[in-house]
DNA sequence: TAATATACATAGAAATCTTATGCATAAGAA
DNA sequence: TTCTTATGCATAAGATTTCTATGTATATTA
């Protein structure tokens, strides 16, 4: 994904919240949303993408509608129940996980 | 490490910016400052922190000095002059790593 | 007509971390 | 006094996640 490490781990509470935010999205999509919301500076990989929707479905996470566009097969993901459940908790895992690397990383923060 | 995979890719960061915060530290010592500092959300295990420091030196980011205290093996750690430039560029990830995710996943703040 | 963009997919390798295990000493509890 | 916990290091096997490379196919642009 980026050019550092840390975005390992990140993909699937990047994807869901993408579909929490736009209701329906396809994979070739997600790839194009993220780079352009991040400017250019993360990149997701189609071998990084692909098996980790296929992961999310099989975990009824997501739901999959497939279309065709200009002759061009899309597969369209959405949220299930489930999957909106999971988003809020990825959301507040992401929260915390940037709280604590704050402290440690800052550690004046804590004082002030 | 913690609960969530978010801080997998986190841990060189981690060991790095501590030692630049309190000049030499061994393995143990890490452990449990990361312990106090998050309140007991992060725990860094032994199998992920010793090997992690096993090849910070080997790519001359850290130097080692072995003592003896109370009868009992300590590895004091610290950083070599590459190993905080190393810092310096990890914490600028790390910086960025956190905007992008903050885009992606609260977009509100990218307009406001 | 050749290259690029769109759209999906998977297999093998690399990197990181967890779990389990091992050794050893010191201190505290039963 | 013996058992448990804390201190302190280490590694091996497995799981997970991602990258790189490759494959297929259609549409658009140079």
């Amino acid at each position: 994904m980026g050019n550092s490490k840390l975005y390992k781990g990140s993909l699937n509470t990047i994807i869901l919240k993408l579909l929490e935010e736009h209701g329906k999205m396809y994979g070739y999509e997600i790839t194009q949303k993220v780079k352009e919301i991040t400017k250019g500076e993360l990149n997701i990989t189609e071998g990084a993408l692909y098996p980790a929707l296929h992961k999310l479905e099989a975990e009824d996470l997501l739901d999959v509608e497939v279309a065709k566009v200009d002759n061009r097969l899309r597969k369209y993901y959405s949220l299930t129940e489930k999957g909106s459940k999971e988003t809020i908790s990825k959301l507040k895992e992401l929260e915390e996980y940037i709280r604590n690397m704050q402290v440690l990383v800052n550690p004046k923060w804590s004082i002030e």
